[in-house]
DNA sequence: CTATTTCGTCATGCCGATTGACAAATTAGT
DNA sequence: ACTAATTTGTCAATCGGCATGACGAAATAG
């Protein structure tokens, strides 16, 4: 019984699987469970026109995957058409779910999503964990995991996983944060409070926040984007074709220290004029007249939503300064959009005005037809701990046929 | 029948092959062909063990490359352990050559390379190319490329593909070169001039210097690197996990104009202070007091040589601004390595200092041990040409089935 | 009511990888 | 020198898994 999911280190990869006989079964497994995932309800032999099987070939992967309770058949479905009708198949009701977690600066969340995406359980607590020592905190955090489990397991929910998201660094492939300053937590491994059975893994929130845009973020979910999100200073994460990139000390997605004025103010990060001089939120917080201490964003967002001048102000020119950054980012990477996740969509009124003014500004060039556009998140603060939880039922819709062995 | 994986054709993505016992066939020839390239001559039993097939699967494999020319049998390998010696494969030296093509501003060049990645023939014309009308500059392509494949044929090979670099922006999976500036051509099929049997691609040339960087540009290659090269403006090629990054619009690598300094020279594109008004071939030059006109690159790199402390100093304040720039990129990738490539690289001596100064201020994260390292391309200008040369290789060794159904 | 179309399943066959055994070729040990 | 051990490459037999083609079932079209 190991600790890891099947097959590999963190959730973003999908399984290496050999081409060995076996290994075409596990893929074709999954085909077959993402193509009904992705495109509703679907006969059998709309799935096999789908992924380029034959009927018979996905009759028997339906079969397996019937058996393993990650299909189940909703039985005929209405003709439109000449023929006779397919017998429509879905995710069934009880089958895995992923439990997700969430550690904020003042709060703890825990969640399960079912192979269909919908919220199955939930639980949380507000707690200032600012400085606490990890301990209670992550007894906490397990007892919230718990009442989530069981309340799965008595919905005949199978949790198949648990994946943490922390406002911090985390080593790749690992349980251990390597440093969370919101926190004040360091080098920490989480393995030994929350492993009780369940396989665990860790990531840094803004990454798992642009993952919940990837898989469950819009209609249809963009597959190349720049999440943008203020937890810890401003953290980007880039999507390229559907994966998360990391960048090879998993440091990628600093904007935070992408250069806005080269001679501006000096920064902690060594340079000068950086983006969080201007866009971090103690930066904002100064230029709106407010203190710099717990709720900040919250407080901003406040102010804003009751028409005071001089935080509006300090947004719109927090939205500059992100336009400069960002129309960078845009013109290196030349994404579908870019998101403003997070904390930041309570923001964006505020900030997307001059954001796209300056955007649209520096991408417009003459071959483009026109720059990136900028969205809002619609999960907002939700994404870390749905991106989480989604982690786990992305890692089975990756390998079915992990948690099918690993039942009857 | 339509498949939903993502759809692709160009030389650079690997064919999608369904997970069908063909698809896995074709799948283990190419994983067999690209472990003997990759990994020098290798036995049959140390393919398998890498691969995660049987030595009995792998024979057949082999058995069935051998045919096709594809690979050869060495002999024995030198005993330096217990067992049985294994017999050496590696590809043969008769058998498949890419062809590559470059159109460059004042030259044309074609060469043809093997599966071992040596230049078996070549051909190259001066001619200033400048607005001249397509036909003839084609014309004379056609021939350079008529002379490699005949001189690759009467050496026993053959060639599999022609690819083309161009200076300028090429649609996607066609022919057709959108614009190109420096040459004055737009919406241009080259197809009707190119196409004589063998299959052809085209494609940027800064996207195929990038990916010669990728394929044979150090030991080992990097995966994750940023390559800068300046042939038209100043192109940025991104490549992440040993892919190109190509951008929604095709359009990704735009470092010409990310923002340097946002209240400097306005810039065409419309924004303001872009890289390209500091270190843009045009602004260098400016500074160095030399006139704008042809071979500007190379004069500059002349007269520093010599050197002229004016040009040097202007090259200084170019690498400064394209530290800036960088370090924007590295904040936002965290790439293993930034290249300077094309001409770049001959102008590396006096833009790196400043250039590294600039990126190790501005990436020095408390968080990250260090910045991206900066190196220089071996294969300076040759990089377009050999990457399109490769490219060709590349299909080869990402579908052999297809070169081997063709001979016989 | 019949012809047509499409769906799901079944028996059969084939392709290709695995298994297990074997001879061959080498090293290590006595 | 001789044996034991190890590794390689190959062969025959087997098995897993998808394709093929036919079939009954369930709908529509006329």
């Amino acid at each position: 019984m190991t600790t890891e999911l099947p097959g590999n280190g963190g959730f973003g990869d999908p399984a290496f699987l050999p081409n060995t006989q076996q290994g075409i079964r596990r893929r074709n497994l999954s085909l077959v469970l993402q193509a009904i995932t992705a495109h509703g309800p679907l006969s059998r032999a709309a799935v096999a026109s789908r992924i380029g099987l034959t009927r018979a070939a996905v009759s028997t992967l339906v079969d397996e995957l019937i058996r393993a309770d990650l299909l189940i058949e909703l039985g005929p479905e209405r003709p439109g058409t000449v023929g006779r009708p397919g017998s429509a198949l879905t995710v069934g009701e009880r089958g895995p779910v992923g439990i997700g977690a969430e550690i904020g600066v003042d709060h703890l969340a825990v969640c399960a999503v079912d192979l269909h995406g919908k919220v199955r359980a939930r639980a949380s607590l507000e707690s200032d964990n600012r400085g606490r020592p990890p301990e209670p905190v992550l007894k906490e955090l397990a007892r919230l995991v718990r009442e989530v489990t069981t309340a799965s397991r008595s919905a005949g929910l199978r949790p198949a996983g648990l994946a943490v998201a922390v406002p911090g660094l985390v080593a790749r492939d690992s349980h251990t944060v390597v440093r969370a300053p919101n926190l004040g937590w360091s080098e920490l491994d989480l393995g030994p409070y929350l492993l009780d059975g369940l396989p665990l893994s860790v990531d840094n929130e803004a990454n798992l926040g642009a993952l919940a845009e990837l898989w469950i973020g819009g209609d249809p979910a963009p597959q190349d984007f720049v999440h943008v999100s203020a937890e810890i200073g401003i953290g980007a994460a880039v999507v390229v074709g559907g994966r998360l990139l990391r960048g090879t000390h998993g440091f990628a997605g600093e904007l935070g220290h992408m250069p806005v004025r080269p001679e501006g103010p000096a920064c902690p990060c060594g340079g000068r004029g950086c983006l969080e001089q201007y866009a971090g939120e103690e930066a904002v917080l100064r230029a709106a007249g407010l203190p710099y201490g717990e709720g900040g964003i919250g407080l901003l967002a406040a102010r804003a939503e009751n028409g005071d001048a001089q935080v509006r102000r300090a947004l719109r020119a927090a939205g500059s300064a992100l336009g400069i950054a960002l129309s960078g980012a845009v013109n290196l990477l030349d994404p579908q959009t870019v998101v403003l996740g997070g904390a930041l969509s309570r923001l964006a009124p505020w900030l997307l005005p001059s954001l796209e003014r300056e955007l649209a500004r520096r991408t417009a060039d003459p071959a483009r037809p026109k720059g990136g556009t900028v969205t809002v998140s619609r999960l907002g603060s939700e994404g870390p701990l749905l991106g989480a939880a989604h982690s786990v039922v992305r890692a089975v819709l990756d390998d079915p046929a992990s948690v099918a062995g690993a039942q009857r």
